[in-house]
DNA sequence: TTGACAATCTAACGGCGTTAGATGAAATCT
DNA sequence: AGATTTCATCTAACGCCGTTAGATTGTCAA
């Protein structure tokens, strides 16, 4: 008798089982065991697996809370940036989820249209405002994809050692042969492995923002 | 009697089946019938399917010819990033395919390798290099991934009407409600559509080689 | 000739997304 | 109250997928 599967049930089910698993674990008959339905009922609610993880993406963004309106354009884009990172890394695979769909669902409308009109004020055109907006996007999803892709460092309570790329097993494997020919590429996995990701998102998004100021008109 | 496959006739048979189909068209199945053998054949060459998209990943890299090395540091980067994106465009989703590994392959090092030695020999010390090299990274393989994942406008000669997004459709697609609450969104989309890509991408990178300009001790 | 090794084969396992069509439960209408 | 529609689920199955186990072939060296 048990109350019946909502579409809103599934997407929580399935942040759930993409904490656990990743998005590789996540299947429609495991999704499906987890709301004690069997796997063809979700196709009630959803399309195919693509609707649902379009819906999951949508789902990642309304937990984003946006800047407080007053703020110069810039600090307020920074924090829209941090924001949106935190948003994507608050589930495992979040960035990769995220980036295999193209939304046009409410949550990813309401953020550009937010974002679009605060560079607009600041005095950006279509044009300008537009390309500010994805690039930033591009270079938030692109770091984070790669964030996650890692495994953190032992401290992550339980990693189970299953998928994720532990940068320091790979600096260990690189042969004598390859470290000695490409001594730069050698220091550079491992000095990846201990630099800080906080401070490395940082750097790169001050640098854009840097280089957005320049050729904005205000 | 049919000569015996190698290694390497499996990386190019991969290259060819990825143009047509893209990545979810590769499987072991198919890349194995172009062949004229049997699927668990490819096991004995590669250890896995990862491991065939490691080396795909490796072998889009080796079409890469890097600038001269006279050029000032950010004009070079420039023409690296220019070239990466050219590289990982040489085949369809071939950025889908390179955002999918942690190769630490022969050219993925060796480019590495150049990029710092630039960097480093431009004044950067060690930790502004490798920030530097992946924040570049991150935005090029983010723009190029979403790049990839539009249907190009009907030029395309043989689309076939497989995957990707059609950003025209999209931009139909948005209900009245949605153009009329977000109205900056719905012209994003639209815009976005008919912006030129190679001008969007030397937008954004300029914005962040300006950026990194401020901070590079020359 | 005999062995070793490289490269392939056949057969199968367990899992996947998805479809077709029947079945039950709840709300709505007459 | 009974009939009908709509919502939500079910069983059964299809055609793929990556991968493994283990037998079998071809080729070259000793």
């Amino acid at each position: 008798m048990a109350m019946r599967v909502q579409r809103q049930d599934i997407i929580d089910a399935a942040m759930a089982l993409l904490d656990d698993g990743g998005v590789d674990g996540l299947t429609m008959r495991r999704l499906a065991a987890a709301l004690r339905i069997q796997a063809p009922s979700l196709y009630w609610h959803f399309a195919g697996k693509q609707a649902l993880l379009d819906a999951m993406a949508d789902a990642l963004l309304a937990e984003m809370v946006l800047p407080e309106e007053e703020m110069p354009w810039d600090g307020w884009l920074r924090a829209v940036a941090t924001e949106f990172r935190r948003a994507l890394k608050s589930r495992r695979d979040g960035a990769r989820v995220f980036a295999g769909t193209f939304p046009a669902l409410d949550n990813v409308l309401r953020i550009s249209d937010r974002i679009i009109a605060k560079l607009r004020a600041a005095g950006a055109d279509e044009r300008l405002a537009v390309r500010t907006l994805f690039t930033v996007q591009y270079f938030v999803l692109g770091f984070t994809i790669e964030e996650q892709a890692a495994t953190p460092p032992p401290g992550g309570h339980g990693h189970e050692e299953g998928e994720g790329v532990d940068l320091m097993q790979v600096a260990q494997r690189l042969t004598a042969e390859q470290a000695a020919r490409y001594p730069n590429a050698a220091i550079t996995v491992k000095l990846l492995a201990s630099d800080d990701d906080d401070a490395r998102f940082r750097f790169g998004l001050d640098r854009l923002i840097d280089g957005l100021k320049a050729v904005m008109p205000s």
